[in-house]
DNA sequence: TTTTTATGTTACCTTTTAGTTACATAATAA
DNA sequence: TTATTATGTAACTAAAAGGTAACATAAAAA
């Protein structure tokens, strides 16, 4: 019954696997810089999200010695956007207006111009 | 350490209630009717995703009778849209163009152009 | 070579989540 | 009034998720 965008939809359900994708944002960090970030919690919790975000592509691994350098592949959340967040803006404009029902011919809208209600 | 998104990241977390709300899409339903939806399912199971949903404010219902009538309330995904997905559009583009790093005065995509790549 | 360090693995515990069956209530229809 | 039906609640179970401590390995530094 899970679609295909399940499995990313849960790896960003948990916090920490979020803080984790801000924190790979600008540039890739090795697994124990990760860690660090993450001081209230064991290096093994933080390494299993860590793997859970791999698992769904979110996360690039690539080996360097004993090192192992992590980056982000927004690339996901990019499909989970198209694919599901963005029909909704539709029915989002709809609330701010008041309004019940949407029209088939309306435009979606630009989400760049709601920033700022 | 969850921050005030994460209710409703979690609430979107679920495949049935992802499906519930694009049920909702349109026009608002009967508790029963959104059950029908769901014949694989207990009535029960149903209505309790649906009090998830209602507790983060993604279903809105109101009682007309013994009948109770939800609709849906698109604002939360918005939230996650612009407080969280929307800055890594910055970082999708990149991978695509293979670059690594995104400089810091580039602006954020506009993601309605990117609906078909 | 020996030690340090970056990373991985095994085994286990606790809480949350998603689901079930069965029972209860109250508004409408017959 | 009686029966039906739309909805709500109680009590429980199974599985998944998030966490820990302790042990293991292998590359690099001393």
């Amino acid at each position: 019954m899970a679609d295909d965008l399940d499995p990313i939809f849960k790896a960003l359900s948990d916090s920490t696997r979020r803080q984790i994708l801000d924190y790979l944002k600008g540039h890739p960090r090795l697994t124990g810089e990760i860690v660090n970030q993450f001081p209230e919690m064991s290096r093994f919790a933080v390494m299993k999200h860590v793997d859970v975000l791999r698992e769904v592509g979110l996360v690039v691994t690539r080996t360097n010695g004993r090192e192992r350098i992590n980056s982000l592949n927004a690339v996901p959340i990019r499909l989970i956007y198209e694919r599901w967040l963005h029909p909704f803006s539709d029915y989002w404009a709809t609330a701010l207006l008041g309004i019940k029902q949407v029209s088939e011919t309306e435009l979606p809208t630009d989400p760049t111009t709601l920033k700022e209600p």
